[in-house]
DNA sequence: GGCATTTCGTGATGCGCCTTCACTATGTCG
DNA sequence: CGACATAGTGAAGGCGCATCACGAAATGCC
């Protein structure tokens, strides 16, 4: 078992790695006219199709005001409709415009192609190590209280991250 | 050299870890009344020892008006103090209050812990292959062009992570 | 020494994300 | 039918961040 030094500088690797993605992914997202938080919706509607924004609510894990304000700036840059729902008359389905569907099944593609290129020329054996290493990580960050506090299905949240 | 599948899922395991992690990060902060914003700055403060403001605006890579609002709510919940720089009468010097020194060693000692507890009964050479992965990927990453866009030395972001 | 230039901090203003409270319109259940 | 729950939105507000404009002090140059 290793010394305390070395598990400082381990959770310090894991830091970094946090903060090089998320800005990454940021930066990413900027550039195609999307913030993180209108990302991710879209993200989850990809994930659900057309969707009420209780769900999407639900599912980002913010107050469905904060959907409105979304979805609106979405709608205004056009990635997204709002529809009325067909049965139930007091909500809205939130659906996919072309170029939103467009926009999302290239962030997608991007995704594998990044997670392609990040691991291609890399051994199996160093490969699979991470990978358990990684789950570990999470495992033991679970049961030491460490968890998304309780619903939220293994949501790969954003997206993108090529370069 | 694994399956694009395999790829995929890995790159999820990450982008997972990254939302465990900030997600803990900030609400640890919040119990202290602190933001993730504040604390940074403390942080930064407590590597440097008392600054201007100047200086933690290049630390933290934002905006030296951001910095005035920061350290103007730091100073406000009695974290931090502002005075008059000795030689230089534009600047002003941030430093400790007993209270803000005190709460930032204690991030550094849940931190310490946090790492401890993390990875206290993980055998020697899964913790190395981990750590060799991590490495190799934030490696990768720089490879790729995803990078910390210049400055910036090794700064673990925030701190703190404990339950 | 004197004046231009740079630098430090801040006021004003604005955007994005997020929240809570209040309210309307609609659905549902007894 | 009436009581209650639910979907979405207006209003207001907090935090994090940015840019622009500006005064005050430091510095460089002649």
């Amino acid at each position: 078992m290793p010394s305390p030094q070395k598990h400082t500088e381990a959770l310090g690797r894991v830091l970094e790695l946090v903060v090089v993605l998320s800005d990454d992914m940021t930066r990413s997202l900027a550039a195609q006219g999307l913030t993180n938080a209108r990302a991710h919706l879209l993200w989850e509607l990809h994930r659900r199709g057309p969707s009420t924004q209780r769900v999407l609510a639900d599912a980002l894990r913010v107050s469905p005001r904060n959907i409105t304000g979304l979805v609106d700036a979405l709608v205004a840059t056009g990635f997204v409709t709002r529809e009325p729902h067909p049965t139930d008359r007091r909500a809205t389905l939130v659906s996919f415009t072309e170029h939103g569907a467009a926009v999302t099944a290239a962030m997608e593609h991007d995704q594998h192609e990044f997670a392609r290129i990040l691991f291609a020329d890399m051994p199996d054996d160093r490969f699979a190590a991470l990978v358990d290493g990684l789950d570990d990580l999470l495992a033991r960050l679970r049961a030491h209280g460490v968890s998304i506090d309780a619903s939220r299905e293994a949501t790969d949240p954003e997206s993108e991250a090529g370069r």
